[in-house]
DNA sequence: CTGAAAGCGCTTACAG
DNA sequence: CTGAAAGCGCTTACAG
């Protein structure tokens, strides 16, 4: 691989020159520039970036953190999310590091972020699995911006990019009712982690808003898993005479539509259905799921845009919070 | 941050020392071992591996190119192989640094490759969207070893770790014949890319040993896109009396189900259908579909054992195609 | 208009 | 058993 130093050889010049017109920090001559250029050219000259950052103390890279687990659907959500970050980090030549904490554990977490900084990143872009993250303050020490997406935890100074996930739980339980539904089922995750909290409260919002006394026995919490979403959708179907489902999750939407499908439940007909995640295969179901979408790739862009800015104003100490509204995606289910 | 000169210091050893204790490098004895770990301990040292790299030459980071589109069905596959390298690297220290070819254009393809360049990566595991990619020669050199997946492409030496596209293709028309189909449809992706050619022989081949001739209006070529399966499907249907279907590609599969749930066309009754790749949500389509299963997980770690093996016999010529095997899983729509 | 040299944080041959 | 020093490939203050 050539260097900098081969290229000063051959173009006659010192290395500095190079460096120079490599990163136009200083006037040089057209006829030098001209030298270099084709030196460059002649050795295939690339700019070795290790040592470009270890002198600059900057490596133009973003640490991303999402726990994308081996199920595929829920896969979706998160790469949404870092394709977004991709592409608004690359207009301004950042690079993200992409982490997958497909364990959920607090421990590999940790892990992840150490290497990181043994890589140096400029910012972290996180969906902590921990709902209390004070630890950050000594993986981090403030050596770097952190941003928070998807989930809202405590303890640790960073900026929160979020879905309204109150906003969107409120809308569909809305929608159900005004379709004169009254007993409405209710998925979600594990509660405790701010997600499923914000979507079971705007459920109870909207039953408070009609006047629809809340009845615990219609909501299940569920693990995040397909069998989990099964299992639930069975249950509250064999304990109660739901007349709705609201499913507050992906993976949990695909379970419950596997129990619903399998046991030839006619939808909306027997059951009204809605739910979470505007997915290709919702389209594909019989009939095509409503659901509420998640502005998934927006919360990328906009979670990029915020550390960008933190990056070029570090001392800034006025931390936002962001709520990207979600939409009502209307299909045969409801 | 900490560096090594400040742990040196608080120690009280050399940074020489220091060193050898963190790379177990040469004999350090007990007392100062103990000194060298508390120092950095007290200190929270992360070793700065950019310093590291720079000085060594290798960075243990392997560069991975796939082609993950904005239609989220696509991702499973490529996701899924990412998780696999992740996965197999991780063992042995490496890092992979994932580079999303969204556009399918060649020439982001090369940028994208020398950018990995310049940060040194020790390998590239990369499923090209080129089918002749002797420009790799003037972009990589020969300077770390190269590993393609998926996809064949001709004129640069390096592994393929493939599924059996054949194979798979071979098995659902044969298992469609044995069902008493005579005209089977068949849809895939554009030819001229390995994966589809290979496909297309596998249906051609079990047509011949049945003695079925090949009619060539039962196959459309499409676009890898939703709804170029769903036009495909009903294009096939309008024109041609057919009483099974094989889609040889997953986004093209889903696209394909599509039209037929809308047209209200009853599987396996009206027509029997296999479809590519076991995702998630072919379990929960009316009825849940058989499809022909690739080992992606598996390629991905194949592709990273492969890697490994070049990265530590680096000379050796010898380069190979490993073809993983697909699978039938049988369901409901054949 | 351009160069010589220090230094980023490590590793490792050389020396004792 | 351990240290002093060179060097990986860059950038940038200093100097002219």
């Amino acid at each position: 691989m050539a260097d900098i130093k081969q290229v000063a050889e051959r173009a006659g010049v010192s290395i500095a020159t190079v460096s120079h017109v490599i990163n136009h920090t200083r006037f040089v001559s057209e006829s030098t520039k001209n030298k270099v250029h084709r030196a460059m050219e002649e050795l295939d000259y690339q700019p070795n970036s290790l040592a470009r950052s270890l002198r600059n103390q900057k490596t133009k890279t973003i640490g991303l953190i999402v726990p994308i687990l081996p199920s595929d659907t829920s896969n979706f959500f998160f790469m949404t999310i870092a394709q977004g970050i991709q592409k608004a980090l690359k207009r301004h030549g950042y690079q993200v590091l992409m982490s997958n904490n497909s364990t959920e554990e607090l421990e590999e977490e940790k892990e992840q972020i150490r290497l990181f900084n043994s890589k140096q990143i400029d910012g972290l872009i996180i969906a902590s699995i921990a709902d209390e993250v004070s630890y950050l303050k000594d993986t981090v020490r403030s050596h770097y911006p952190v941003v928070f997406i998807d989930r809202k935890p405590i303890g640790y100074n960073g900026d929160f990019v979020l879905a309204d996930g109150f906003g969107g739980s409120l809308q569909a339980v809305q929608t159900l009712i005004e379709r004169g539904h009254r007993r409405i089922g209710f998925i979600t995750g594990g509660l405790g982690i701010s997600t499923s909290n914000e979507r079971l409260n705007g459920y109870r919002q909207a039953l408070a808003e009609h006047g629809i006394a809340f009845d615990p026995s219609l909501v299940k919490v569920a693990h995040s898993n397909y069998e989990s979403g099964y299992e639930s959708a069975k249950e509250l179907l064999a304990q109660n005479e739901i007349t709705a489902l609201f499913v507050a999750n992906n993976v949990l939407t695909m379970g419950a539509v596997g129990y619903l499908q399998e046991r030839q439940i006619r939808i909306p007909e027997e059951l009204a259905v809605i739910g979470f995640d505007d997915y290709d295969w919702t389209k594909i179901t019989t009939p095509p799921l409503t659901v509420i979408r998640q502005p998934s790739f927006e919360i990328g862009e906009k979670a990029a845009e915020v550390m960008l800015k933190r990056i070029e104003n570090p001392d800034q100490a006025d931390f936002h919070e962001y709520r990207l509204p979600t939409m009502l995606v209307m299909r045969g289910s409801c």
